[in-house]
DNA sequence: CTATTCTAATTAAACGTTTGTTTAATTTAA
DNA sequence: TTAAATTAAACAAACGTTTAATTAGAATAG
């Protein structure tokens, strides 16, 4: 039989680190957990890593590239009217943070802690780049008097918000929408329709220059 | 001069660790950095509270019991449109959330980690509970046709989800919205009325009958 | 093809701190 | 005089990290 030792161990480590990180907080995770439940000698961390911190770093840097370009892509996109483009980030944004929610869990925990600033800044740094590129896209619809003068800023914070106020407090919605907690796909199949569908009427009624101002 | 030592002593090991939590996480603080911040001996803490453990869900009951019959209240209030219960929960929650957002950002954080599943049960309860009486004002707005039909679930989620958002992603929103990240009293004095009035134009738009459908 | 060499991977054990909690003695105040 | 409050000291356990020894696997030489 293949050993399930074949796969990479630096990405064994990241991956139980991931899970441990999110579930537990990254005070809450010893390295002898995540060695554990890594099935990896305990040292390994530091020897593939140099640090916990590091593990953490390295963790971030990687999860966060995977989809960088997306948002540019869509924002340059010329065949795609303003509407089009809302409709596709809600897409985007729902599906990615609801699949991803474990790692946006870290995320968040790292962010409200002032531990590591350098991590604080990156994850700003990038958060704050792909929302100025969201800015652009309702700026352009407002030009073209389709969308009316709202709070742009607060707009994304309730596209976002909403999100992760229903992934972050799963325990929570799962009762609200009596949704069983325990079955991932049951979960992903009832929320993110859900979560599209809502999102998507309330921009058009939020955005639309027809409705009152 | 008097002394500071007056204020009970429970109540300034209280603060320190509402504080230090806020800031570093419940793992990241040590009983020795709360001891230190309160002034106070180390061992006064399990003298007081028993247990780290112990002060935290002291901590989050003592702060959660304050507010709970005034959802209660603007709920039955007959004198007050549907409309009108709306902007004045919008008021409530930014105001409340807003102030006391270490707090919130205490419980958020416990939330999300698999400690205490009794902490987390306590939470999730009483949100539930105040989720459902406001789920009540949105479902009589419908009954008399003030509001159209919505994803009340996920309408809830949007409310609460916006301000979660601007306030425990505060430095990168200080960045969006271009104000002092230091001066505790500029942020509010912009953050509170701007999330008011978008959050009131937002559920206007959103929940209007007469919009678009 | 075997023997040897060398580096990277892996391990168990130990390191010095820091952790939350307890103890036993002392001070305070009624 | 008595009980509560407060203290410094000590406790064992868990922490992140390092060490020094061993194994594995490919490269090199005969």
């Amino acid at each position: 039989m293949t050993p399930p030792d074949k796969i990479d161990k630096r990405e064994q480590i990241l991956q139980a680190a991931e899970q441990l990180f999110a579930e537990k907080g990254f005070d809450g995770t010893s390295v002898r957990d995540i060695a554990h439940e890594a099935n990896v000698n305990l040292a390994m961390i530091s020897y593939y890593f140099g640090s916990k911190e590091k593990l953490l770093e390295s963790l971030i840097e990687q999860r966060f590239r995977i989809s960088i370009g997306i948002l540019e892509e869509l924002s340059n996109d010329q065949s795609l009217s303003a509407w089009e483009k809302i409709d596709r980030l809600i897409d985007y944004y729902v599906e990615r943070m609801v699949t991803n929610r474990r790692f946006h869990n870290i995320m968040n925990q790292e962010y409200n802690t002032d531990r590591s600033s350098e991590i604080k800044d990156l994850i700003t740094r990038i958060k704050l780049q792909n929302l100025e590129r969201i800015k652009g896209i309702i700026v352009d619809g407002q030009r073209q008097k389709l969308f009316r003068p709202v709070d742009i800023e607060l707009t994304l914070g309730s596209i976002m918000g909403t999100i992760a106020q229903v992934t972050s407090l799963r325990k929570l919605y799962c009762n609200l929408l009596q949704i069983d907690n325990t079955d991932e796909a049951s979960y992903s199949n009832v929320v993110i329709p859900r979560l599209k569908v809502h999102l998507k009427q309330l921009m058009r009624a939020h955005l639309d220059i027809k409705n009152e101002a």
